[in-house]
RNA sequence: GGAGGGGUGCCCGAGUGGUUAAAGGGGACGGACUGUAAAUCCGUUGGCUACGCCUACGUUGGUUCGAAUCCAACCCCCUCCA
């Protein structure tokens, strides 16, 4: 698009946020006239928000810097039913005490992209459980389902690929898209809100908001998506060792996240600068224009800048710190995850395929073998050759083991007194 | 309720009585090369008290010296019919 006007916009379009719109220059108008409320909604399908949350989260963010209200959605009814959108099979239906425990470890983020409170652009907290929980399902059916027609609903290729493979879409999940577009519909009516934004995947179900708002009370109801990320190479963004790249501190310790951005893709630096850090657009063309081995500059200033976002900025020192003695070879490594033996086990000795497994580097001794004979195992930084190496307490360099699993994977084993 | 098709390791997908811990691909991990990058190449990819043992091809029984492969019942999915 051109240029747009708000601000709001104008930033997300130069930065690189914006995938989809449903009326792009009326939103603009919308959001030119004032403070605007947008909402975004994030399912409790786990007890932490991961990196594919990022997305939102900055969105949302930039929201609020730009003068608008920004309205964060917490799924606990929509979680209860499970949204198939782009998903070949159902997944396992989570229970309320579940669901509860994981409502709780998402709220610990938001704050640190958000600022909470009840000013005219403070960031507010909603439940839908609080409006689904007490539908019923006739005045449900009579006031929402005849605004939607089956056709219609099957068109949207969030659930045409799970007909497409025969696969079965129960009746429970195919109703998730008139929930979330009810939510939207009650936000609307709550609290005036007239956007909601979400990841690609989610235009069918925002759409269908919009629609409603229009066919129930001829309200103007705006959709915006954001791309579906993947890194240069094609693979998915925020999956690597290990799974998700949570933002939790208690699931993913700050320094394997700031590990995880310093190994970003050179070419995806510049991206990667624009959509996950607050940064000038200037200093990013900058630290994009590097090359070669340069471009390292770049992927710490990213690390630094998204650990600082989703941690603290301290963490975000801390890490840095930690990655460089962790591969410079030097001694602070207290941010690396770390294991307590007693100090009788190490007496007894124990062999290093025994301490690979404690550390949780490998899932078995088998692979802790695999990765001794594949020469990928390391105690201290020296190699170890023979699979039945054993170690014991005078192996202890200023008071840890430093065991490493090929060239970025490390751990500490203290020990403990008796 | 009837007829047919199907359920294999993280995923996809071969395999229809033995040499099958199960081809191939993907993914993942490790190694080489590098810059803690990508691409490429190589290796590994169920577990254990490891020259052997245990677990594994929807579930439970059965046939057989021997089954993922044959039989029976059951569970689940798909398609068509009622």
């Amino acid at each position: 698009m051109h240029s747009p006007r708000s601000a709001f916009l104008r930033t997300l379009n130069e930065r690189g946020f914006i995938h989809q719109c449903t009326d792009l220059t009326a939103l603009d108008d919308a959001l030119s006239g004032g403070p605007v409320a947008a909402y975004i909604g994030f399912d409790a399908t786990a007890d932490s928000l991961h990196t594919g949350h990022l997305l939102q989260l900055m969105s949302l963010r930039w929201l609020q810097r730009s003068g608008h209200k920004p309205i964060v959605l917490v799924g606990g009814g929509t979680t209860r039913i499970g949204d198939p959108s782009f998903r070949d099979s159902g997944r396992p239906l989570l229970d309320d005490q579940q669901i509860a425990r994981n409502l709780a470890g998402l709220q610990q983020v938001f704050s640190r992209y958000l600022a909470f409170g009840d000013g005219p652009t403070d960031a507010v907290l909603v439940n839908n459980a609080d409006w689904l929980d007490a539908l019923h399902f006739i005045p449900l059916l009579r006031d929402v389902g005849r605004h939607f027609t089956v056709n219609r609903m099957l068109s949207f290729d969030s659930v045409r690929t799970r007909l497409d493979r025969e696969e079965p879409l129960t009746l429970l999940e195919f109703n998730y898209m008139i929930l979330q577009a009810f939510d939207f519909l009650e936000l609307a009516r709550r609290h005036g809100c007239v956007l909601q934004m979400g990841g690609a995947d989610q235009w069918g179900n925002i759409v269908n908001g919009v629609e409603l708002g229009r066919r129930a009370d001829q309200r103007q109801l705006f959709g915006l998506t954001t791309p579906l990320l993947t890194t240069a190479s094609g693979a998915k963004m925020g999956k690597t060792v290990g799974g998700a790249i949570w933002l939790n501190a208690d699931r993913l310790a700050p320094y394997a996240f700031w590990q995880f951005w310093r190994n970003t893709e050179d070419a995806d630096a510049g991206r990667f600068l624009r959509l996950f850090t607050d940064l000038p657009l200037a200093e990013i063309s900058r630290l994009e224009a590097l090359q070669g081995a340069e471009i390292n500059a770049a992927k710490q200033v990213l690390a630094h800048a998204a650990t600082g976002l989703a941690h603290s900025e301290v963490a975000a020192v801390e890490a840095a710190g930690t990655a460089r003695q962790a591969f410079a070879g030097g001694d602070d490594l207290d941010g690396l995850p770390t294991i307590t033996v007693p100090r009788s086990r190490l007496d007894r000795g124990i062999t290093v395929a025994e301490l690979f497994v404690l550390t949780g580097l490998v899932g078995s001794k088998s692979e802790a073998r695999r990765l001794i004979a594949g020469n990928g195992a390391r105690v201290n930084g020296r190699g170890i050759g023979d699979e039945a190496a054993a170690v014991n307490a005078g192996d202890l360099k200023t008071g840890a083991l430093k065991l490493s699993a090929g060239r970025k994977r490390h751990a500490l084993v203290r020990t403990s007194d008796p």
